[in-house]
DNA sequence: TATATATTGTTGCAAAAGCAACATATTTTT
DNA sequence: AAAAATATGTTGCTTTTGCAACAATATATA
C-alpha cells in the first residue's frame, strides 16, 4: 500500500534483537496459500517480509471479494479492521511473512528501547497511512455517479503520480471492482468523458484535460 | 466512535503528569467553532474530553459534507487520514478538546513508562477501531442496490445490538448520506423491504425478519 | 402554545447504471 | 508459435436510482 516498512530506521541488528525478544517467527507461503484465517480473532501481529497477500472474503454464493491487496512492507492483524469472521489472507505470490504476539510490540522491556520505539512509530504510521487509503476509498465510493467516482480517483492518482498523464495502476477490470461499479458501466462512461473531452484515454493510459 | 477514552487504565495523576511532559493544552470550543483546519498538515495530535465533533468537507460549490462524526473519546490529527486539504474539524457541540504535538506521543522519555505504554496502546486500538468502522462502512458502500445496502448496515447494527430489534442510531436522512444514496429512493425501498416481509419497521425503529 | 424547523413519507418522471452477450485485443502458458 | 486465458471495448435492453416536488409528522424554539 505504502512503500516504508515498519523496520525502516531500525539497524538490522536492532531487529534481530527485537524479533528474537518477540519470539517472532518468519513463515514462508505459496501462491494462493492460506496465511491466516478468520482475522478478526487473531491476537498476532503480521509483517509482510517478502511478496504479496490479500485480504479476502468469500461469499456464502461461492464468490470471493478481495477487501485489499497488500504488497510488501504491509501488517494486518485483528486491527485490520472487520468485524466479520469469513475474512482470509491468501497469498497472492510466494511469500515470507513475520509473525509475532500483538502483545510483544504493546509491552515494552527496559532494553532496546530505541528500537522498539521506533517501530512503535512505525506501526502507527503504517496503520495511519491504512486509515488514508481507507479513506480515500470512502472519499470515491460516497461519489453519486460513475464519472463522479472516476474523477475523484483520476484526481487521487494525479496528485499522487504528480502529472495529468496518469496510468492506472491495476487493470480496468479491478479498477470496476474498487469503485464498485460495473465493467461495462464504466467503459462506456469514460467513452463518454473522452467524447466530452474530459480525459484522452487508451486503456489504462490516460490524459486529463481539465 | 467507540466507547473508551485513550485515558482508560491510567491513573488520574499520571494523566496529568503525561500531558505536562507533552506540553498539552485543553481547550473550549463553542458549537460550529472551527477546531482545525487543513487537517492533513498538522502535526499535532487532538483527544475529544468532551462534546462532539465533526470532520467536515466543504466542496467547491458551497455544499459542505460530513466525513465523519466523533464523540468524546475519540481521537484526530493527520493520521485521521485524508490527502486533501480542504478538511476542517467543527465542533458539532460545545467541547473541550485536548492537544499536543504527536511527536511527544511516539519518542518516550525514561520516566512514566507504564503509563506512557498504556497510553499508546490505547491510541493504536483507537485508531484500529477507526479501521474496523472504516472498513465497515467500505464493506456497505461496495454493496451494488440499496437494498444491500440496507441489509449489510441492518446486519452489522444486529449484531452490535445484539437483537434483531434493532434501532438506528441516527436520522434515516443521515442513513442515507451514510449509505451514500438518495433519501428518497431509501425510503422507497425501506418500503418494498416491507412488502416483501423482510422487514417490518416504522421509521428508525427496524425489526428484521430474517 | 403557537410558530418555525427538521424529519419522515410518497410519487411521477428522467437519468444512470446494471446485465448479458458479444467482438477484439493482449498477455500468459504450453 | 499455437492455444488458452485475461483484459478491453461495445451495445440493446431492463432495472434501479436520483431528482423534484410535495404532504404529513414530529421536534425544537420563541
Amino acid at each position: 500500500m505504502n512503500d516504508f516498512m515498519v523496520f525502516d530506521g531500525i539497524n538490522e541488528n536492532d531487529v534481530k534483537k527485537l524479533l528474537n525478544e518477540f519470539n517472532a517467527l518468519t513463515l514462508h507461503f505459496k501462491k494462493d496459500a492460506t496465511i491466516l484465517s478468520n482475522v478478526s480473532n487473531t491476537s498476532s501481529f503480521f509483517i509482510i517480509q517478502e511478496g504479496k497477500a490479500n485480504i479476502v472474503r468469500y461469499n456464502f454464493n461461492g464468490t470471493k471479494t478481495i477487501i485489499e491487496k497488500m504488497d510488501k512492507g504491509d501488517i494486518f492483524g485483528s486491527f485490520s479492521g472487520t468485524i466479520d469472521d469469513d475474512l482470509y489472507v491468501i497469498a497472492a505470490s510466494e511469500c515470507d511473512i513475520i509473525t509475532f504476539e500483538y502483545n510483544k510490540l504493546i509491552s515494552r522491556s527496559g532494553k532496546n528501547n530505541e528500537a522498539h520505539n521506533k517501530l512503535i512509530d512505525n506501526v502507527l504510521n503504517k496503520i495511519a497511512d491504512k486509515l488514508t487509503y481507507y479513506n480515500e476509498r470512502i472519499e470515491i465510493l460516497t461519489e453519486k455517479t460513475i464519472r463522479d467516482k472516476l474523477l475523484k480517483y483520476f484526481g487521487y492518482l494525479s496528485k499522487k503520480q504528480i502529472t495529468k498523464a496518469i496510468v492506472i495502476p491495476f487493470t480496468l477490470s479491478d479498477l470496476s471492482d474498487y469503485l464498485a461499479v460495473d465493467r461495462s458501466a464504466m467503459m462506456r462512461e469514460i467513452k463518454y468523458m473522452n467524447d466530452d473531452g474530459l480525459i484522452q484515454s487508451k486503456g489504462r493510459y490516460i490524459n486529463l484535460k481539465y
